[in-house]
DNA sequence: GTCTATATTAAGATAGAC
DNA sequence: GTCTATCTTAATATAGAC
């Protein structure tokens, strides 16, 4: 536990994962240079490569980690067991993660063509993990009676779609407070999933099998 | 009109565009040079400057033509007075023309942070243009208490989401046609939206004023 | 209009001193 | 662990011959 001259990296580590996450989410991985990395950590660009075998595994290391905390948080979160407060808290958990996560999720999506195939195939692999957790509850309310909705898949990809888009917008200081956000959107989710509270004229009630009418 | 030693020019000037977008697409615009453009356009890298002043003009000139066709069709779509009817040929022109245009659609999304400044001031405005067109709409049919919406802002932005991810998994040979994923969208839209057609239970019917029951 | 050749700059990565 | 110095490669863009 002595001190060495060397002992700066217990702070230098974290920072230059941090600086690099930083820079990409702002100018893109493939205009990012090392000796730009290593000029915000406040080094110079041959003792990056103490911290990173190279500028790929920096990108990777990005992805690997966002992802896994993505996946092991949903893992620990606690279950209901109504389809339509599954998809209430899985829009709530998404939303809560991904506000305090923007430049992750942002690099997330937007650098995956710079992953050698390699990692590509993992950091793949894990985003459809994540994007089956929503398709599972809404294919298990859909057997349920639950939810009206033609396309387990399409309805999916509509919502992580409308989530998605969240992230272009959303500012810690706008309009709309993060409850709000969250609140719209399942009303919105649920809207789409045609939820069991939601029921057309003439047609028969999703619960009771009983026609709908005004009275 | 005589032909000579350069009159190839009229077949490079479009290759040069569409050899950009191609690979701007598939590898993004900081990854692709000028050597890989010329090679693929099958010129040496000095004969593309006779087409484009600089690298940055060949993105802006995409992005902006992109636009510019995109609103000007907009322009000339004939126009149904009914909101509802209106968010159905809005969400059908929308995934009709971003079907033909991936490559172009990808490049306007994911590049504009490679814009210089001047270039993408331009660009943006011309989003936000389209952007408008959806809103407008949401509005009017608010206004018209037609559709059950507590923002229009944020409605617009999940519809705008929901379409963008089309892009994202849309093949031409895939499990759905496009009638097919445009008649999904636009009920999906029109759940979101709470259209006149779509009533919960106990509440009051938009058109009617009378309670909904179940019979 | 296109070519070859080149000017200039900067990138990723490594070697070896401290 | 960090530094300075450097190797190697490749980028954008231009000049001038044909």
């Amino acid at each position: 536990m002595s001190r060495t001259s060397g002992s700066f990296s217990q702070k230098t580590a974290p920072r230059v994962a941090q600086t690099a996450l930083r820079l990409f989410a702002k100018y893109g991985y493939a205009a990012v240079s090392m000796r730009q990395i290593a000029r915000d950590v406040g080094v110079q660009v041959g003792a990056l490569y103490n911290y990173t075998p190279d500028k790929q595994a920096l990108l990777f290391n990005i992805l690997l980690q966002h992802m896994d905390s993505l996946l092991a948080a949903w893992a620990h979160y606690p279950k209901r067991r109504d389809p339509s407060d599954q998809v209430n808290d899985f829009i709530q958990f998404h939303l809560e993660f991904h506000f305090s996560k923007a430049d992750e999720v942002f690099v997330a999506y937007m650098e995956l063509r710079n992953l050698i195939p390699q990692n590509f195939i993992v950091i793949e692999k894990l985003r459809r993990d994540y994007e089956t957790v929503l398709q599972e509850i809404l294919s298990a309310g859909l057997a349920a009676g639950q939810f009206e909705i033609q396309d387990a898949k399409i309805a999916t990809l509509a919502i992580i779609g409308m989530l998605k888009e969240v992230g272009t917008w959303y500012r810690p200081d706008g309009r709309l407070g993060e409850p709000e956000i969250i609140r719209l959107y399942q009303n919105m989710a649920l809207d789409v999933l045609g939820s069991k509270y939601v029921i057309k004229k003439g047609q028969l009630d999703k619960l009771s099998g009983r026609r709908v009418v005004i009275e």
